[in-house]
DNA sequence: ATCTGTATAATGTAGGACGATATTTTGAAG
DNA sequence: CTTCAAAATATCGTCCTACATTATACAGAT
């Protein structure tokens, strides 16, 4: 095994990967008092997506006062914000570095988000169908299905994104509306895009059977139709790491 | 005479609790580069803890600068963190709030709880009980049998945060590690003291008859011991919210 | 070649400053 | 006297500068 090491500060275990410092000074941006901090996070997170930064990549505090025109208080609390989330690494006197997840890491992930799933579904089934929280969620499961079942991109991402919104939002559980975005299902698709095609080829057919058991009110199918869909990413992804 | 120190931005939706201001300087703290922030979030949590701060009271920056002799930025830091961790509630431009639970959230809270330390049982129970991480959760559960089964106070609270925390380890999900700690089970003991008094009788057999199930290897059972136990809390909650 | 000490760079924190904003207080109008 | 509006005040959000601490890189010694 080569080694593990996590090359310090400057890459210089290998020079070779050149992170192009960004070039777009990204125009200071001020969106008003207090959100300074909100828009870094985004802008950060939205740039991973992009693939703009890639897992691994350190960020450090001057660059990113460079690239946003910000001075490095803002900067600080936005990489306290985004470690927070489990995007980035924050090792004392290191600094920040974007977290690559080893295939075991996005495991455990989708391990706690499938009971969390599951526990949105079972307590969505709980409540009244009709309710405005229903209402949406029937909404976003109809804006899902206007999608091929083969599509890839930031769009279905988004719609996506909505449905389990409004899953939880209907689940009507404080504590997993806070909770259940800080679990960042995404950063796994991101880097495992590739290892996960496979298994999307029924996940209409997934969100279809969550929905019906939620309206039908049936709690215990709901959240037993919502873990066996995370459990096929889950058993995709095992095949890989044990081998 | 000036009138007193016009408390600035007063709970004018709750002026009538008395909120004493804090009067140890607490010898200004420097346990070494880093560690600045997290040990104000610990002496903030402990004090929450031992009724030195209560819910509601609002803690401001200049405030804890002067107390704890820090400057600003890992104040705010410390604040950030504890909004992460869902114990103080940031608003922009008012600054933070040590967060008070409606009995309705503290009850959401204590079903993710239940849910997620039930899975951390689960996981548990699957590992092998004599590795380090076995030996460490045994350690702390004998810790929290040297209490008295009345015993109030942040000692015991610490104690049952490590046994938790060391049954967390054990389960050997990183994601889970991660997310555990920032759903504040304590604070609801915190506010709710007296309502779950009752409940605590029996918690030292509860966490014994987690860890023997956790030992023994039997995943279902520690599952279900774990939400058994935090379902006394539930239940007694719900009692009182329907009223 | 490996080890060691110094130089360099980046983080952690201090402290001061200023504009923006929420709250309180004051003042005016009814 | 009550109600509403404007001024006063306190605190937050951000910027800036400075310095100590610490990790890394590099050069020199063994």
């Amino acid at each position: 095994m080569a080694k593990t090491p996590a090359p310090r500060r400057a890459a210089s275990a290998r020079p070779d990967r050149k992170i192009k410092a960004k070039q777009a000074p990204a125009a200071t941006v001020k969106p008003g008092p207090g959100g300074t901090r909100d828009y870094l996070v985004q802008d950060i997170i939205k740039r991973l997506y992009d693939g703009e930064y890639e897992p691994g990549q350190r960020l450090q505090e001057t660059q990113l006062t460079a690239t946003y025109g910000v001075s490095r208080g803002p900067v600080r609390e936005a990489l306290n914000a985004l470690a927070a989330m489990n995007i980035v690494e924050l090792t004392p006197q290191r600094g920040a570095q974007l977290r690559v997840l080893r295939i075991e890491e996005a495991i455990d992930t989708l391990v706690v988000a499938q009971n969390l799933i599951g526990l949105a579904a079972r307590l969505a089934a709980q409540q009244a169908p009709d309710s405005k929280a229903g209402q949406r969620f029937r909404t976003c499961l109809e804006k899902l299905q206007t999608f091929k079942p083969d599509t890839e991109g930031s769009a279905f991402a988004v719609a996506r994104d909505n449905f389990y919104a409004a899953l939880t939002a209907m689940a009507n559980n404080t504590e997993l509306s806070r909770i259940l975005p800080t679990v960042r299902v995404h950063l796994i698709r991101v880097q495992f895009r590739s290892l996960l095609r496979i298994t999307d080829s029924t996940r209409l057919a997934d969100y279809q059977k969550i929905a019906e058991a939620v309206f039908a009110g049936r709690a215990r199918q709901a959240e037993t139709a919502a873990r066996a869909h995370i459990d096929r990413a889950i058993t995709r992804l095992k095949s890989f790491s044990s081998e």
